[in-house]
RNA sequence: GGAGGGGUGGCUGAGUGGUCGAAGGCGCGCGACUCGAAAUCGUGUGUGCGUGAUGAGCGUACCGGGGGUUCGAAUCCCUCCCCCUCCGCCA
């Protein structure tokens, strides 16, 4: 959400940024409720000051043993106004909170315009491409023949799209989280959290998945709670509505992670690379404004540390203005490299949301005067399961169909690093 | 799920219709005393919104959330949420 005392001041600014993100928004007619309620308030509040003022009055006079019934029925006209013009402000200000929570964050000036993924820029690179003496086979062949995801069962359980992980396949799946979150809390200097996985509208709103993103998450109507669609959710919200003590503060957490992909029906549908419900390691952090973009910086680093470790090739590509997210202001994806699809797979989103989360989820910090301040907010993937899971068994493949795996995970795969039939 | 009790400021804890944003205590800031500290004394100490210069000040709202009664609500009524105790069910 967006300081409506900045657009007030500074409409142009925010109308360009708009269309550097691609989105059509009538600042004018959020400017003219933002008016119209100031107005309304301004009105009100004179009224209630005279009410307030003539109410203890009464009061004392009533000790004295007055009659008040007069001005007590002038009191009483003035309330019903006041009511009136209540109900006035209270109209205002929600079609003015429900405008303001439809508009997009802005991209920060780093960010490259461009409408859509075909102009998203590579920053790094790292890795070398596997060079594969044999047609590479997919992830998909490689899990079935080895035993690893029964994709089948998994749709007679659930549906399509809800993998069911069996015997070394689910112990890699867990191996992986193990490694991952174990690197961040050791390594990155994360504080682990294992939140809820079922939130609430208020969470999800604070995050900015609501009101925008409804119908791409499953929503339990008979308690109206939502399943999360990624850890962020629940982590970030574990301030709301807090002022925090010390920032920075990090946290990881691993979590399942379920998307409807309502509008994507049809596209990747096999295999692992577009599911339902799929696991991920998450960062999350709250820091001090003046130090945000660079702890974008080591975020997406922290990230990339992950697949260094496994020795996946994998580039670093910044988003474009047209192609970021709703809540983000910067944002790097992190793509590794999967031979069985000859393309590249994100597993990784690092974003930047300044304090467009933190001021609807009202996550603050105490500045050096002691004002409460808006904290940024940033999380990235460290990183998503599914399609690492992918690359691992797409790169890792030997021409007689086994899996050579990192040696780093070795400790968390009891000590073999092959997969073999 | 049933019965009962309870949600007040950073914490604790008063306050059952009137000058209450809210006593007292603790904590914290500043000052005095002191060579310094402790103790003591004095003084200050919430947040949002509006207005104003993103100051001072002023206004308004906030005592779990929402609604109602009233000239006036922390206080009375309705409703929802959360916490505690007991019972039931259950991994």
């Amino acid at each position: 959400m967006h300081d409506i005392r900045r657009i007030r001041e500074q409409p142009d600014q925010f109308r360009e940024g708009l269309k550097a993100k691609h989105v059509e928004i009538d600042v004018d007619a959020i400017l003219d409720l933002d008016r119209r309620r100031r107005e309304s308030l301004t009105e009100v509040e004179t009224l209630k000051n005279k009410r307030n003022t003539v109410s203890k009055e009464i009061g004392i006079r009533k000790k004295a043993g007055e009659d008040i019934t007069p001005i007590r029925e002038e009191m009483r006209v003035i309330g019903d106004r006041i009511s009136e013009i209540d109900n006035q402000v209270r109209e205002l200000e929600v079609a003015l909170e429900s405008a303001l929570l439809a508009v997009p964050n802005l991209p920060h000036a780093s960010v490259p315009v461009g409408a859509d993924a075909s102009e998203n820029v590579e920053v790094r690179s790292w890795g070398e491409k596997p060079d594969l003496p044999f047609k590479p086979k997919t992830h998909v062949e490689l899990a079935e023949s080895l035993g690893l995801v029964d994709f089948e069962r998994g749709a007679k359980i659930s549906g399509s799209g809800f993998p069911l992980y069996t015997g070394a396949g689910a112990r890699l799946e867990r191996a992986l989280i193990q490694f991952m979150l174990d690197i961040h809390t050791t390594e990155h200097g994360y504080r682990e959290v294992s939140p809820p996985v079922v939130v609430n509208a208020a969470s999800m709103t604070g995050t900015g998945q609501l009101p925008k993103m409804k119908e791409d998450m499953y929503h339990m109507q008979e308690d109206d709670l939502y399943l999360i669609p990624t850890a962020e959710v629940p982590v970030t919200n574990i301030y709301r509505d807090e002022i925090l003590d010390s920032i920075p503060v990090y946290l990881t957490a691993y979590t399942p992670c379920f998307r409807r992909e309502a509008g994507a029906a049809g596209r990747d549908t096999r295999g692992l690379i577009r599911v339902h419900q799929f696991d991920k390691v998450e960062l999350v952090k709250f820091v001090d404004p003046a130090t945000s973009y660079d702890e974008l910086e080591t975020l997406a680093g922290q990230a990339e540390t992950i697949l260094q470790r496994l020795g996946l090739p994998y580039r670093v590509l910044q988003l474009c203005s047209g192609d970021m997210s709703f809540a983000a202001a910067k944002c790097y994806d992190i793509e590794l490299w999967a031979p069985g699809q000859n393309g590249w797979l994100e597993v990784s989103s690092c974003s930047n949301f300044e304090d467009f989360q933190a001021r609807r989820a009202g996550i603050r910090y105490r500045d050096q005067h002691g004002k409460p301040q808006y904290v940024h907010t940033l999380n990235g993937s460290g990183v998503a399961l599914a399609r690492l899971f992918v690359a691992l068994l797409e790169n890792g493949q030997q021409e007689d169909g086994s899996i050579k795996l990192p040696d780093a995970l070795g400790p968390y795969m009891g000590g073999t690093t092959t997969i073999g039939p």
